[in-house]
DNA sequence: CCTATTTATGAGCATATCCACATATACTTG
DNA sequence: CAAGTATATGTGGATATGCTCATAAATAGG
Protein backbone atom coordinates (compact mmCIF):
# COMPACT_ATOMS: atom_id res chain seq x y z
CA UNK A 1 0.00 0.00 0.00
CA UNK A 2 1.88 2.73 -0.81
CA UNK A 3 1.27 6.03 0.93
CA UNK A 4 1.95 8.39 -1.95
CA UNK A 5 -0.44 6.36 -3.97
CA UNK A 6 -2.34 9.50 -6.79
CA UNK A 7 -5.52 8.86 -4.63
CA UNK A 8 -7.50 8.09 -7.35
CA UNK A 9 -9.42 11.22 -8.32
CA UNK A 10 -12.52 8.97 -7.80
CA UNK A 11 -11.65 7.33 -4.49
CA UNK A 12 -11.29 10.84 -3.43
CA UNK A 13 -15.06 12.13 -4.83
CA UNK A 14 -16.13 9.54 -2.97
CA UNK A 15 -14.89 10.36 0.09
CA UNK A 16 -15.51 13.95 0.19
CA UNK A 17 -19.07 13.07 -1.14
CA UNK A 18 -19.52 10.59 1.60
CA UNK A 19 -18.63 13.63 3.90
CA UNK A 20 -20.93 16.25 2.14
CA UNK A 21 -23.42 14.44 2.68
CA UNK A 22 -23.06 14.45 6.39
CA UNK A 23 -22.66 18.02 6.41
CA UNK A 24 -25.75 19.38 6.67
CA UNK A 25 -27.80 20.10 10.03
CA UNK A 26 -31.00 18.36 8.84
CA UNK A 27 -29.92 15.44 7.61
CA UNK A 28 -28.24 14.97 10.85
CA UNK A 29 -31.29 15.68 12.73
CA UNK A 30 -32.77 12.90 10.52
CA UNK A 31 -30.34 10.41 11.21
CA UNK A 32 -30.41 11.44 14.92
CA UNK A 33 -34.01 10.61 15.24
CA UNK A 34 -33.51 6.99 13.63
CA UNK A 35 -31.10 6.33 16.03
CA UNK A 36 -33.94 4.73 17.89
CA UNK A 37 -35.19 2.82 14.67
CA UNK A 38 -36.95 3.22 11.52
CA UNK A 39 -39.85 5.94 10.76
CA UNK A 40 -42.12 7.32 7.87
CA UNK A 41 -41.47 9.88 6.33
CA UNK A 42 -44.19 11.82 8.20
CA UNK A 43 -43.19 11.03 11.34
CA UNK A 44 -39.90 12.28 10.32
CA UNK A 45 -41.46 15.27 9.34
CA UNK A 46 -43.19 15.98 12.78
CA UNK A 47 -40.30 14.86 14.82
CA UNK A 48 -37.83 17.46 13.01
CA UNK A 49 -40.19 20.18 12.60
CA UNK A 50 -39.16 20.53 8.41
CA UNK A 51 -41.43 20.73 5.49
CA UNK A 52 -42.83 17.92 3.74
CA UNK A 53 -40.40 18.36 0.61
CA UNK A 54 -37.62 19.42 2.19
CA UNK A 55 -37.27 16.35 4.45
CA UNK A 56 -38.14 13.98 1.56
CA UNK A 57 -35.62 15.03 -0.40
CA UNK A 58 -32.79 15.07 2.37
CA UNK A 59 -33.70 11.47 3.20
CA UNK A 60 -33.13 10.90 -1.07
CA UNK A 61 -30.19 12.43 -0.83
CA UNK A 62 -29.39 10.15 2.32
CA UNK A 63 -30.79 6.87 0.42
CA UNK A 64 -28.83 7.34 -2.47
CA UNK A 65 -25.54 7.65 -0.24
CA UNK A 66 -26.61 4.44 1.52
CA UNK A 67 -26.59 5.45 4.56
CA UNK A 68 -30.13 5.14 5.01
CA UNK A 69 -32.22 2.36 3.75
CA UNK A 70 -36.04 2.86 2.04
CA UNK A 71 -38.46 0.51 2.62
CA UNK A 72 -42.25 0.96 1.27
CA UNK A 73 -44.99 -0.43 2.79
CA UNK A 74 -48.69 0.85 1.44
CA UNK A 75 -48.85 4.71 1.73
CA UNK A 76 -45.49 5.17 3.28
CA UNK A 77 -42.35 4.83 3.32
CA UNK A 78 -40.25 3.70 6.37
CA UNK A 79 -36.17 5.03 6.63
CA UNK A 80 -33.60 3.47 8.58
CA UNK A 81 -30.05 3.94 8.98
CA UNK A 82 -28.77 1.04 6.70
CA UNK A 83 -24.72 2.13 7.27
CA UNK A 84 -23.46 1.20 10.99
CA UNK A 85 -20.45 3.22 10.75
CA UNK A 86 -22.30 5.94 10.92
CA UNK A 87 -22.56 5.73 15.08
CA UNK A 88 -19.20 5.35 15.05
CA UNK A 89 -18.43 8.61 12.69
CA UNK A 90 -21.00 10.62 14.98
CA UNK A 91 -19.20 9.51 18.05
CA UNK A 92 -15.95 10.29 17.22
CA UNK A 93 -16.98 13.37 15.26
CA UNK A 94 -18.63 14.75 18.98
CA UNK A 95 -15.94 13.45 20.92
CA UNK A 96 -13.63 15.37 18.91
CA UNK A 97 -15.88 18.60 18.98
CA UNK A 98 -15.75 18.34 22.90
CA UNK A 99 -11.83 18.29 23.38
CA UNK A 100 -12.25 21.53 21.49
CA UNK A 101 -15.00 22.82 23.47
CA UNK A 102 -15.06 21.56 26.99
CA UNK A 103 -18.22 22.16 26.83
CA UNK A 104 -21.16 21.91 24.17
CA UNK A 105 -21.42 20.45 21.37
CA UNK A 106 -22.10 16.61 23.18
CA UNK A 107 -25.60 16.44 22.58
CA UNK A 108 -25.21 14.87 19.16
CA UNK A 109 -24.49 11.45 19.91
CA UNK A 110 -27.39 10.95 22.72
CA UNK A 111 -26.43 7.19 23.52
CA UNK A 112 -25.57 5.87 20.21
CA UNK A 113 -22.99 4.38 21.18
CA UNK A 114 -23.87 0.37 20.28
CA UNK B 1 -28.52 11.68 28.22
CA UNK B 2 -32.58 11.97 26.70
CA UNK B 3 -31.69 10.88 23.42
CA UNK B 4 -34.64 12.79 22.39
CA UNK B 5 -32.97 16.15 23.26
CA UNK B 6 -33.31 18.94 21.26
CA UNK B 7 -29.98 18.41 19.70
CA UNK B 8 -29.53 21.97 19.94
CA UNK B 9 -29.05 23.87 16.96
CA UNK B 10 -25.87 24.77 17.53
CA UNK B 11 -24.51 21.36 18.42
CA UNK B 12 -25.53 19.98 14.93
CA UNK B 13 -24.34 23.42 13.30
CA UNK B 14 -20.59 22.52 14.64
CA UNK B 15 -20.67 18.89 13.67
CA UNK B 16 -21.96 19.74 10.27
CA UNK B 17 -19.47 22.19 10.15
CA UNK B 18 -16.80 19.51 10.54
CA UNK B 19 -18.02 16.94 8.02
CA UNK B 20 -18.71 20.03 5.82
CA UNK B 21 -14.53 20.89 6.30
CA UNK B 22 -14.14 17.04 5.48
CA UNK B 23 -15.95 17.72 2.08
CA UNK B 24 -13.77 18.68 -0.54
CA UNK B 25 -11.61 16.28 -2.78
CA UNK B 26 -8.80 18.98 -2.41
CA UNK B 27 -8.87 19.23 1.21
CA UNK B 28 -8.80 15.55 1.75
CA UNK B 29 -6.11 15.34 -0.33
CA UNK B 30 -4.21 17.72 1.96
CA UNK B 31 -4.61 16.15 4.98
CA UNK B 32 -3.68 12.68 3.14
CA UNK B 33 -0.47 14.34 1.93
CA UNK B 34 -0.27 15.00 5.78
CA UNK B 35 -0.67 11.73 6.68
CA UNK B 36 3.16 11.69 6.72
CA UNK B 37 4.25 14.90 8.71
CA UNK B 38 4.38 18.42 8.34
CA UNK B 39 4.61 20.03 5.48
CA UNK B 40 5.06 23.82 3.91
CA UNK B 41 2.68 25.34 2.19
CA UNK B 42 4.93 25.05 -0.99
CA UNK B 43 5.55 21.19 -0.65
CA UNK B 44 1.66 21.02 -0.42
CA UNK B 45 1.58 23.01 -3.50
CA UNK B 46 3.96 20.85 -5.67
CA UNK B 47 2.66 17.57 -3.67
CA UNK B 48 -1.15 18.21 -4.91
CA UNK B 49 -0.68 20.14 -7.57
CA UNK B 50 -2.98 23.23 -6.69
CA UNK B 51 -2.66 26.80 -7.40
CA UNK B 52 -0.96 28.34 -4.40
CA UNK B 53 -3.99 30.98 -4.00
CA UNK B 54 -6.28 27.80 -3.38
CA UNK B 55 -3.81 25.61 -1.22
CA UNK B 56 -3.45 28.47 1.07
CA UNK B 57 -7.30 28.80 1.30
CA UNK B 58 -8.24 25.44 1.74
CA UNK B 59 -5.74 25.17 4.49
CA UNK B 60 -6.85 28.21 6.44
CA UNK B 61 -10.03 26.40 6.67
CA UNK B 62 -8.33 23.24 7.89
CA UNK B 63 -6.35 24.99 10.84
CA UNK B 64 -9.80 27.38 11.56
CA UNK B 65 -11.53 23.73 12.19
CA UNK B 66 -8.57 22.82 14.21
CA UNK B 67 -8.15 19.80 11.82
CA UNK B 68 -4.50 21.36 10.75
CA UNK B 69 -2.11 23.31 12.89
CA UNK B 70 0.05 25.46 11.86
CA UNK B 71 3.68 26.42 12.50
CA UNK B 72 5.27 29.34 11.17
CA UNK B 73 9.32 29.24 10.57
CA UNK B 74 10.90 32.34 8.91
CA UNK B 75 9.21 32.84 5.60
CA UNK B 76 7.66 29.29 5.38
CA UNK B 77 4.66 28.21 7.10
CA UNK B 78 4.09 24.53 8.24
CA UNK B 79 0.82 22.83 8.41
CA UNK B 80 0.57 18.78 10.25
CA UNK B 81 -2.48 17.08 11.41
CA UNK B 82 -3.51 18.27 14.45
CA UNK B 83 -6.94 16.16 15.22
CA UNK B 84 -5.45 13.01 15.30
CA UNK B 85 -9.40 11.38 15.05
CA UNK B 86 -8.85 12.00 11.43
CA UNK B 87 -7.40 9.20 10.91
CA UNK B 88 -9.81 6.90 12.37
CA UNK B 89 -12.98 9.07 10.62
CA UNK B 90 -10.99 7.77 7.19
CA UNK B 91 -10.58 4.72 7.76
CA UNK B 92 -14.29 4.15 8.76
CA UNK B 93 -15.42 5.97 5.71
CA UNK B 94 -12.92 4.04 3.60
CA UNK B 95 -14.00 0.89 5.14
CA UNK B 96 -17.73 1.68 4.88
CA UNK B 97 -17.12 2.73 1.51
CA UNK B 98 -15.61 -0.36 0.28
CA UNK B 99 -18.32 -2.64 1.15
CA UNK B 100 -20.18 -1.03 -1.12
CA UNK B 101 -18.25 -1.08 -3.95
CA UNK B 102 -15.85 -3.92 -2.78
CA UNK B 103 -13.73 -2.66 -5.06
CA UNK B 104 -11.79 0.87 -5.66
CA UNK B 105 -12.25 3.49 -2.67
CA UNK B 106 -9.55 2.23 -0.70
CA UNK B 107 -6.52 4.18 -1.35
CA UNK B 108 -7.44 6.89 0.96
CA UNK B 109 -6.53 5.37 4.08
CA UNK B 110 -2.83 4.55 2.99
CA UNK B 111 -1.40 3.05 5.89
CA UNK B 112 -3.20 5.82 8.29
CA UNK B 113 -3.68 3.06 10.91
CA UNK B 114 -1.89 4.29 14.10
C1' DC C 1 16.88 50.07 1.86
C1' DC C 2 15.90 47.11 -2.11
C1' DT C 3 14.80 42.76 -3.82
C1' DA C 4 13.35 38.13 -3.79
C1' DT C 5 10.64 34.52 -1.73
C1' DT C 6 6.78 32.57 0.74
C1' DT C 7 2.19 32.89 2.19
C1' DA C 8 -2.29 35.27 2.61
C1' DT C 9 -6.15 37.92 0.86
C1' DG C 10 -9.45 40.88 -2.09
C1' DA C 11 -12.54 40.65 -6.10
C1' DG C 12 -15.26 38.48 -9.41
C1' DC C 13 -17.24 34.64 -11.85
C1' DA C 14 -19.22 30.01 -12.14
C1' DT C 15 -21.45 26.47 -9.91
C1' DA C 16 -23.70 24.02 -6.29
C1' DT C 17 -26.90 23.80 -2.49
C1' DC C 18 -30.87 24.70 0.29
C1' DC C 19 -35.38 26.07 0.82
C1' DA C 20 -40.35 26.99 -0.19
C1' DC C 21 -44.30 26.66 -3.16
C1' DA C 22 -46.89 24.21 -6.16
C1' DT C 23 -47.86 20.02 -8.38
C1' DA C 24 -47.30 15.20 -9.66
C1' DT C 25 -47.26 10.33 -8.44
C1' DA C 26 -48.55 6.22 -5.82
C1' DC C 27 -51.57 3.83 -3.20
C1' DT C 28 -55.80 2.97 -0.30
C1' DT C 29 -60.64 3.06 0.50
C1' DG C 30 -65.43 3.82 -0.44
C1' DC D 1 -63.62 5.53 -10.57
C1' DA D 2 -63.53 9.39 -7.04
C1' DA D 3 -61.44 11.22 -3.14
C1' DG D 4 -58.07 11.30 0.36
C1' DT D 5 -53.44 10.51 2.24
C1' DA D 6 -48.39 9.93 1.89
C1' DT D 7 -44.39 10.82 -0.65
C1' DA D 8 -41.72 12.67 -4.47
C1' DT D 9 -40.34 16.18 -7.81
C1' DG D 10 -40.15 20.55 -10.97
C1' DT D 11 -39.01 25.29 -10.52
C1' DG D 12 -37.06 29.46 -9.04
C1' DG D 13 -34.75 32.47 -5.79
C1' DA D 14 -31.31 33.22 -2.22
C1' DT D 15 -27.01 32.02 -0.46
C1' DA D 16 -22.70 29.60 -0.09
C1' DT D 17 -18.56 27.58 -2.03
C1' DG D 18 -14.63 26.92 -4.96
C1' DC D 19 -11.54 28.64 -8.38
C1' DT D 20 -8.48 32.08 -10.68
C1' DC D 21 -6.00 36.38 -11.19
C1' DA D 22 -3.91 40.05 -9.17
C1' DT D 23 -1.95 42.01 -5.22
C1' DA D 24 -0.79 42.59 -0.32
C1' DA D 25 1.89 41.28 3.82
C1' DA D 26 5.75 39.23 6.11
C1' DT D 27 10.41 38.05 6.29
C1' DA D 28 15.13 37.05 4.78
C1' DG D 29 19.48 38.37 2.37
C1' DG D 30 22.61 41.48 0.02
Amino acid sequence: MDRRAPLSKDALELVAHRFAVLSEPMRLRLIHALFGGEMSVNALVGETGGTQANISRHLQVLAQANVLARRKDGLQVFYSIADPSIFRLCDLVCGSLEKQFSRKAGAFTGNASR
